[in-house]
DNA sequence: ATTAACGTTTACGTTAACGTAAACTTACGC
DNA sequence: GCGTAAGTTTACGTTAACGTAAACGTTAAT
């Protein structure tokens, strides 16, 4: 049940990151692994939350926003106060990640015309690119 | 054919960022407005820029990419060398964008999970929140 | 003429998110 | 026992992207 365990270099290379900044991770309190000893030990929990943690970071979240969005999976919200501005955060985010799925789409459809333009200029310029020259 | 143009506040209050804020991509080559004597003149062209940058820095995007990402619809672009180069780019983008979406996507979906959980868990409490009492 | 609203330059301060280095411990293989 | 590979703590350094403040010019209205 107490499932396998990762130590800090093992989950470092399986993400991309130094070890330092797992470290940091859990300096800001990010993470919270166990000790064997001194030495860190990381959970599947754990390691699920440095995923859910670079994954935001891809999309621009600063740390903290991470660690806001992932702490709504959380069960500490107890009352109905709580409930409701947790659904009004929801709300937010929500419309935030739509604006920038907006963002993106308007980018990828100014990327299809700059390379649309780019082959269209090197057809032009090199007819026989690929066949150098059979002469 | 010169168009209007528009002040540093003007601008600043058109995309909710500060006048510094402006001033600093200046600074950083990000935009070159005209002057008037001293005072800057920004043309439709330098706010379509900062527009863009802006829409860059939703997603995330630092300015310098925000910058590489603008520059790709520029033309100095002559060679087939820096064309193939720019294409590459674009691909890259391309591929990082779309990775963006799916994170994007995850998130939607967990933010889902929650908001069906909290609204859930608030019916449950309270059957009767609009309906306070009417005995 | 003064004050208010805008603009300017110059410069130092700040925060986030690590990088980098030093100095040290623990475990493993030979 | 000795190196070396991975781990640790502590601490100072760095970059990006502005914030903040001082000190000053310009124009318009009162």
């Amino acid at each position: 049940m107490t499932g396998k365990t990762h130590t800090i270099s093992e989950l470092a290379q399986e993400f991309g990151v130094t070890t330092r900044t797992i470290r940091f991770y859990e300096e800001k309190g990010l993470v919270s692994p166990m000790r064997d000893g001194q030495k860190r030990l990381y959970s599947n929990s754990d390691r699920v939350r440095i995923k859910l943690i670079l994954r935001g970071k891809r999309i621009g979240m600063t740390l903290q926003e991470c660690v806001d969005f992932i702490d709504m999976y959380d069960p500490e919200h107890n009352n109905a106060e709580q409930l409701r501005s947790l659904i009004e955060n929801v709300k937010r985010r929500r419309d935030s990640l739509l604006q920038q799925k907006r963002d993106i789409d308007d980018m990828l459809a100014g990327l299809d015309e700059v390379q649309g333009l780019c082959e269209e200029s090197l057809a032009s310029d090199k007819p026989r690119t690929t066949t150098p020259n059979p002469d």
